[in-house]
RNA sequence: CGGGCUGUAGUAUAACGGCAGUACGCAUGCUUUGGGAGCAUGUAGCCUGGGUUCAAUUCCCAGCAGCCCGACCA
């Protein structure tokens, strides 16, 4: 991609409305804009790391055996109301009603919908275990959104959803999943503590939250350093020790960054999900559900990835491999030496931004790159232009290297793993 | 929804009861080019409605919008 193609207006200042620095880096790095309180677009930048987070998240699912699906986003009043949630869910649902005055919502989750679903295609033991997720959209009609991409009123989530023959089963494809989050988040430069929590307004027996520990974060965790015991405070009460062995707990900041539940069979008893076992005897399923909110993740990731330059992206979910910039481009030759390593690059299958652009300092380009993140920066110059190499420097360091234009593809697909 | 704060150009901001200013951006030209360049000429703005006043961007009221705290959540 050129750069001076890019739909993008990077911008210098602060913007006065940001106070989160993930808000603030987004913002200035035009990888969103805001349409409304707590409603964004995702401009080319902004899109193309979101996308890069879900092809993480898709690998990771399709590693559990768990199959994509898409379901709808505008559901019946009536689905609802089997689960008695129509009133009752919270935030309250966004309601409305179609021609006919048929109410109907913007569904906030999808256990109604899957469950549903499930009813009519599982009859025997040997249809299960079955996993299912999509990557969709979900509306929620918070009281507050706030700092930028942390709390929106609609967001991608990944949400998945199992059914089981047994608690047993059910238990340990739970810890599958937990695995699968954690290399998710692993994948994303984050470390992940997986805390027990209240189950809200899903409800079933047994939740845990993934958090990311960040000063920034909303919630709180207790953690114990002597026997591993985690927990959203919310649930120790007032208590400040540990209820397994005593010791002082410590609390942290933290962002809530997924929501696994065990669900029992609080959604299959109410839609009939009904199996019949080995013996012929009718059984009832065993349901988890498990979330993780895609775009929360992407100003998650900045939170605990960045500078006072700007943002740095870990290189899986960069929206570009590598950022080449040319400079001393008033020089033809070194411009022309520039593009052609731009080809060379995309034609081995690289993702690369280039900053084509004329009329502009050094120091500006380089300041652009440090904000928008991409973690390998490739420069030409005339310095370069001599040596037949390029500079590369990594955003995260502030060493320079020179490396041969022969040995760039090389260079790039073992710092890549290509 | 309760409490607090704020609305001036694309962005960040200043001043003012009487012609609205600066910086960045953007456009054009010339000069520049290894860490947010220089000069010149342009471009673009007072959230909406009502009230007070000779006169309101400024003061008052209402509305709308945004941010922060509370609550809730991925």
């Amino acid at each position: 991609m050129l750069q001076s193609k890019l739909f993008a207006k990077i911008k210098r200042d602060i913007p006065a409305d940001a106070k989160n620095i993930s808000h603030q880096l987004l913002l200035r790095g035009d990888f969103i804009e805001a349409l409304a309180s707590g409603i964004y677009s995702f401009l080319p930048l902004g899109w193309k790391v979101h996308k890069k987070i879900t092809q993480i998240i898709r690998e990771e699912m399709d590693k559990i055996d768990a199959q994509e699906v898409h379901l709808p986003v505008l559901q019946p009043k009536s689905l609802w109301e089997k689960t008695m949630r129509w009133n009752t869910f919270e935030p309250p649902l966004f309601k409305f009603k179609n021609q006919h005055g048929k109410l109907f919502t913007l569904g906030p989750t999808h256990e109604e919908v899957i469950t549903d679903l499930a009813s009519r295609r599982i009859s025997s033991y040997k249809d299960l275990p079955l996993a299912l997720y999509q990557i969709q959209i979900k509306f929620r009609n918070e009281i507050r959104p706030s700092g930028g991409l942390a709390r929106t009123l609609e967001f991608y989530m990944k949400d998945l959803y199992s059914f089981h023959i047994s608690k047993e089963d059910l238990a340990n494809y739970y810890e599958e999943v937990k695995k699968a989050y954690f290399k998710i988040f692993s994948r994303c430069n984050l470390q992940a503590l997986a805390v027990e929590a209240s189950t809200g307004s899903i409800g079933g027996t047994l939740s845990h939250e993934f958090m990311i520990l960040s000063e920034t974060g909303e919630d709180k965790v207790a953690l114990c350093q002597h026997c591993n015991l985690a927990a959203n405070i919310e649930i120790i009460g007032k208590s400040e020790h540990c209820r397994s062995c005593g010791n002082k707990l410590e609390i942290k900041n933290a962002i809530e960054q997924g929501h696994t539940f065990n669900l029992g069979r609080k959604y299959s008893s109410v839609f009939n999900v009904n199996f019949l076992d080995q013996s012929g005897k009718k059984r009832t399923v065993f349901m988890g559900c498990y979330g993780i909110g895609v775009g929360r993740l992407m100003a998650t990731i900045i939170e605990v990835n960045h500078d006072q330059k700007g943002i740095i992206w870990p290189k899986e979910v960069s929206p570009f491999d590598a950022h080449l910039l040319v400079i001393n481009q008033e020089d033809s030759k070194i411009f022309d030496k520039a593009k052609k390593i731009y080809q060379i690059l995309i034609k081995n299958g690289f993702d690369i931004l280039f900053d084509d652009r004329f009329a502009m300092s050094a120091g500006e380009k380089f300041a652009e790159a440090d904000l928008i993140g991409i973690p390998i920066r490739i420069l030409v110059s005339k310095k370069t232009f001599s040596q037949e190499a390029v500079e590369i420097k990594k955003r995260d360091s502030t060493q320079t290297k020179m490396v041969k234009i022969k040995e760039i593809v090389k260079y790039l697909k073992k710092e890549l793993h290509v």
